[in-house]
DNA sequence: TAAATAAAAATGAACGTCCGTTTTTTATTA
DNA sequence: TAATAAAAAACGGACGTTCATTTTTATTTA
């Protein structure tokens, strides 16, 4: 038969890669066959071999595939913050950055298994630059606070965002894929307003605090 | 010929478990095969089964061993840290963190390998109630603390330090073992000058910060 | 103190299974 | 019908584990 468009293959792909994906965080990458991924994908074992080269090869269209999808989600959370020092917002994003983690935790069980067996070579960007990448977002609304004095002496916006970004990220990842079960002795609710008012009083100037006081965040 | 020993079995564990230990953590728990564990153990591979009853057994012995170790270094930890809220003793905290997350980056490998390949149960406990944790060693301090009014409004100090905790101890993982490469763009020193600096202004009355800001903080 | 003993430890070949990949065969359709 | 996809079979090797055998050594005996 002729060749198959383009269209097609890439579906056909997505099939095989949806049921590696499961298989991989099911059960990890060495410990799923190929074998199993035809059997889950309802592909022969050798037609597997048409449309990749290797078992890692599958591994590594996951994870671009995969890769898109969370940078894209991960961008429209920073264009739904438009100021990222307002603790209302700082909040917001938490929030956010909690359902990025727990709607795609597989994705983050791809990157341990990254860690483990590739040196994390396909997900080091990831973390390569990160206040930069922050900057580059926010630069001009740092920069402009930083100017109206609604700092902390000695404390830069970009890294007190990034931090907070972290905070927000490794408690939501503990929680899902670490058995943390509330290790931070609160709901998840309580434990946003927490992290939030920790970073907004650690962050922003008393002047500033005090303006924001008057329209009661958190608690 | 007679039972060896209990010493001189330990011993000869020990010798396996480091074997496995190393392999474990560089190609990870199902790419190393007993008969690697063997050679590397120099012993024959018929008599790791009698050592051990199967391959999960190894890495199973292996974290009870490393547990134990790293909690004890945890417990020095914490027996240094006499006044938990203050802020030269934070960023000692978050040192002697980082010190522990880099001397021992292989144990944090295997709680990755637990995760993936046993849904973490082999480390589950060492995130469920943190905060708790922290309430029982350092519980009168936060007490008297708030009592002093030493603590902002809405802040606990025990959720305060375990953020901080957690903030340190993923700091550092990020730059020791995803390539990180300073990724709050500060060099270690600084990103611990600058995370103290936040956690302390997050969890301090404006009071206790004035107090403590004669005896220059941080920078 | 030295030889004999017997029980435990150590060995490595063998087992059956499964692995990733390659090759061969069959089915499909422009 | 001819090119291509899909399926099936086959390959060599590696896997965890078992087991019959050999080696070792703490204890007993002379």
């Amino acid at each position: 038969m002729p060749k198959l468009s383009p269209d097609v293959i890439d579906e056909k792909k997505l099939v095989i890669e949806e049921a590696a994906r499961e298989l991989f965080i099911k059960q990890g990458f060495h410990a799923t066959s190929m074998r199993d991924i035809a059997k889950t994908a309802e592909v022969s074992l050798g037609n597997l071999y048409n449309y990749y080269e290797t078992k890692e090869a599958i591994y590594q269209s996951i994870i671009n595939r995969y890769s898109e999808g969370v940078n894209q989600k991960l961008g429209e959370i920073f264009e739904q913050i438009d100021e990222p020092l307002e603790p209302t917002n700082l909040r917001k994003f938490g929030e956010m950055v909690g359902e990025l983690v727990n709607q795609h935790s597989d994705f983050w069980l791809l990157m341990y298994i990254d860690v483990l067996e590739f040196q994390n070579s396909h997900f080091r960007k990831m973390f390569e630059g990160l206040t930069d990448r922050f900057n580059r977002i926010y630069g001009d609304k740092f920069e402009a606070a930083k100017q109206r004095g609604d700092l902390r002496t000695g404390v830069d916006a970009s890294v007190a965002f990034t931090a907070a970004y972290m905070q927000f990220f490794n408690y939501f990842l503990v929680e899902k894929l670490f058995g943390g079960n509330q290790h931070l002795g609160l709901s998840d609710d309580q434990a946003l307003n927490h992290l939030t008012k920790i970073f907004a009083y650690g962050t922003l100037s008393e002047e500033k605090l005090a303006y924001f006081k008057k329209s009661a965040f958190g608690n």
